[in-house]
DNA sequence: CTTGTCTAAATGTCAGACATTTACTACCAT
DNA sequence: ATGGTAGTAAATGTCTGACATTTAGACAAG
């Protein structure tokens, strides 16, 4: 990966982080490559070094880079990645085009997970939580026939999820929900979903909401696990 | 809080966020409240203030403050705290003393999800993995006895949960078994062992081993929720 | 009472010099 | 030839001082 390839940008270190961090997440360098020093980034980008550094620091705290003095700056494998880095959450939101690996390391993490999740949530969802749920459910209902909002059914979805999560009360299984969004959102958008699709996920994902008002954990964990099935198959893992 | 009763510190930016971090998560600031300045920390720990804004700039990024130009820099609420940012896990690390509110909402996670993961990792670990395990439990077993050897009984106990999260062979839970690691400390540090409960806590222990080795995935989970009762036990949450 | 403006103070940014670490090279001695 | 060794270049890390930007509060005019 050269860095001429890259486009430049406007604002500040942030923007600058975002933009380098989604080359590496999208593989544009391979683990162990050497990245481009702080000065020629700063010509490259028109910043100054100090902008630079903020930007790296930034990468090298989510295990993206590592940088020693003297000998520079690489790129690091995918399993020293921090993927529950607050920061890697924000810049994988928009990113469609995911390693697959990632994108099965994070639907098998999603199967084992959601269902224990539905599962507290139903035992712990009070009223807003299941407003939320509502809101989202409906969402996708209304735009589940037309494939023109296709974002917008998209966006409801991973609402739904995320308000499970919110709903098990539980501070570490919320930070996760919050953190899995664009991940969330990432499978997601992967789905090849067909006309038919969308009434069979949208059916899951109601078994799913009953069964929380029941307050039915064992169903909810049932009917979670039901949604994954769906989403393997719409992510083309299984058939 | 105030300044002067920190101790002072030897060596670079990351020991001082260290030092800070630590303070707050001991709960020695109130939400809301006002952090010293950058000016002031930097005359009282006599460094640059680079070093301090350093510091800083992890704490930022790990939720536990909030910082705006002009405004000065404040302390977020516990439920603002990235509790899955690495470096949280690093700063956590040797902690005993944490927050009840805290250590109830990781007991919550753990007995939802360690079922889970220990039902994977009946289903995925190899050889590597079940040599840790075992040398864990054996570790386990030789310091049982002795109460001189707590520390190591607790490191031992530790690395078997840690070993556990490695085989299920998933980026994501490997990664939060790193994540815990201090914290499944802190719970084992604040468990209040009699006698006859070490030999319980092993008698379980080994419990979730044999079903991963017979690669009984139901058994495991089921020994692992087994384990964690002994847990609440010991911790004082149920009797 | 509201609004506008000014001021002080805090964080954010910059530029340049210097320190430290590392890899590489050339050289000398065995 | 080979191995150790000093030196050198290049990269990241750090310091310093100045300046920019944002904010809260004071204060006066409307």
């Amino acid at each position: 990966m050269t860095l001429e390839t890259l486009p430049r940008h406007q604002g500040g270190a942030d923007e600058l982080a975002r933009l380098l961090a989604r080359a590496l997440l999208a593989g544009h360098w391979q683990p162990g490559d050497a990245f481009p020093k702080e000065l020629d980034l700063g010509r490259h980008f028109d910043v100054s070094r100090n902008q630079v550094r903020n930007a790296l620091t930034s990468l090298t705290s989510a295990g993206l880079l590592d940088r020693t003095a003297g000998r520079g700056t690489c790129v690091r494998a995918m399993s020293d990645w921090h993927l529950l880095d607050p920061l890697m959450s924000q810049w994988m939101t928009g990113l469609t085009d995911l390693d697959p690996q990632l994108i099965r390391a994070i639907y098998a993490f999603r199967f084992s997970a959601e269902p224990v999740v539905a599962g507290l949530a139903a035992e712990a969802a009070d009223a807003d939580d299941i407003a939320r749920l509502e809101a989202a459910f409906e969402g996708m209902q209304k735009t589940a026939t037309s494939p023109a909002a296709r974002d917008q059914h998209a966006e409801y979805d991973v609402m739904f999820h995320d308000a499970t999560y919110q709903a098990s009360h539980n501070l570490v299984w919320r930070q996760m929900g919050h953190l899995l969004r664009p991940s969330i959102m990432a499978l997601v958008h992967g789905s090849q979903h067909r006309t038919d699709a969308f009434d069979d996920s949208l059916t899951r994902h109601q078994h799913v909401l009953e069964a929380i008002l029941r307050r039915d954990a064992d169903a909810a964990a049932f009917a979670a696990r039901e949604v994954l099935r769906r989403t393997a198959i719409d992510l083309g893992i299984v058939s």
